[in-house]
DNA sequence: ACACGAAAGATCGTTCAACAACTTCCCTCC
DNA sequence: GGAGGGAAGTTGTTGAACGATCTTTCGTGT
């Protein structure tokens, strides 16, 4: 499923190492400001000094980790202006793939699955698969505008996005609302009505974003005491 | 001028072996497909190997090196796909910064000197200096859009630009009839017509999009003899 | 002459050890 | 309680080493 023969998929360690670090940190194991220290993350990956580091420029440039010159790297700690400025960039990118979408694209067999899936990990309660389910659907809408640097930078947003997803806890706030907006953003789409589904998504994004600001306002207050 | 007091520019050995890699790359010195040896080119810019692996990591996330396992870099060979690719994330964010443009940005000073030093320039025949003015009208338009990711993003794509611009090997038919139309664009930004602005410059790329489209193929067919 | 294949050579991938430069932490002193 | 200073720990960077893998060369056979 996840799979793709056709892709170069040989990963050499640092490689590997960056993904081990990625999903730790979208998973919440690395929470933001925590310092990696070379020493102890390269024993628990098995790897080197060295190959750590080639680990650690990569995700630096995907803005998951901070380097701080002879102190190590941190886990980027998302701020009020990295959330808004993650959000323009959602809104540039998806608002205008979706717009022009051509109408038979491959991708929107993706899309329907992605809905698909975020109904039924809905019905079944299982929220974490939800939000799977919804990352999957904008990925798919990004990939409409058939570029591979659109791609690209959008998984590192999206990356981004997650981090920042960690400072609310609750997955069900944090989808829910979403699943049936998404379900008729594909209707739109798949009706032909592509300006329709591109309101509907730009919509959409401005509420998640001030969701997500609200809740980032309130647990900013709060850790203030 | 081009320094920034408030930036953290402390570049560690890695950051500039990069720098220097991307700008003999951007410069023609390292031309597209040929293989980087990390003994020779360490050797070269005084940095060891493990150091110039960090920066090659750098460079490949950023699209101008290839990795071939086990068999060294390569600097990135332009096709028309990547072309293609390029002109179409760069419509996509610059004619939607332009359009949103807020009136009295203060990026509007930067398109102006850019538009002044292009035409001094031409008027003194330096074709290099006009294409270097060229690249910072469409920097400063992009950075309308007061999007930290999106700046970066364009650096990057500006790159892998001017390393396919190499298969031109004239700056003047590359840049000359460019000028004038930047100085419209200006104009109408100025004037608050953002509306025109976009769609001039959206004509102005697909166009520069097909001469260069144009360049590759000739190349392309005087290369197979 | 040319295709094919195997051995030799070169290069990459990765690790380890070392050391200077710099931070951080802790302890002492005022 | 805050300032200062030193010890301990980490990072930045290098050089050497070695197995794995690619490239080139060379020889062989047709």
């Amino acid at each position: 499923m996840t799979q793709r023969p056709d892709d170069d998929e040989v990963l050499d360690r640092a490689e590997k190492a960056a993904a081990d670090i990625r999903s730790s940190i979208i998973s919440g194991q690395f929470t933001p400001g925590s310092r990696l220290s070379e020493q102890a993350l390269g024993d628990a990956l098995g790897v080197s000094r060295n190959t750590l580091r080639e680990a650690f420029r990569m995700l630096t440039q995907e803005g998951l980790l901070v380097r701080r010159p002879h102190a190590g790297v941190i886990v980027a700690v998302p701020s009020l202006a990295s959330i808004i400025d993650i959000y323009r960039v959602r809104r540039m990118i998806e608002v205008q793939a979706m717009r022009a979408a051509p109408p038979r694209h491959p991708a929107g067999r993706q899309l329907a699955s992605a809905v698909e899936a975020a109904l039924a990990a809905r019905a079944a309660g299982d929220w974490a698969a939800v939000g799977t389910a919804n990352m999957e659907f904008h990925r798919a809408i990004v990939s409409l505008a058939d570029s591979a640097r659109l791609d690209r930078v959008y998984a590192n947003v999206s990356a981004e996005l997650r981090l920042a997803f960690g400072i609310i806890d609750d997955p069900e706030y944090l989808h829910a609302p979403y699943v049936d907006r998404n379900a008729s953003v594909l209707r739109a789409h798949e009706e032909g009505r592509s300006g329709d589904a591109a309101d509907e998504l730009d919509a959409y994004l401005i509420q998640s974003e001030r969701t997500l600001l609200a809740a980032y306002a309130r647990r900013d207050r709060d850790a203030a005491r």
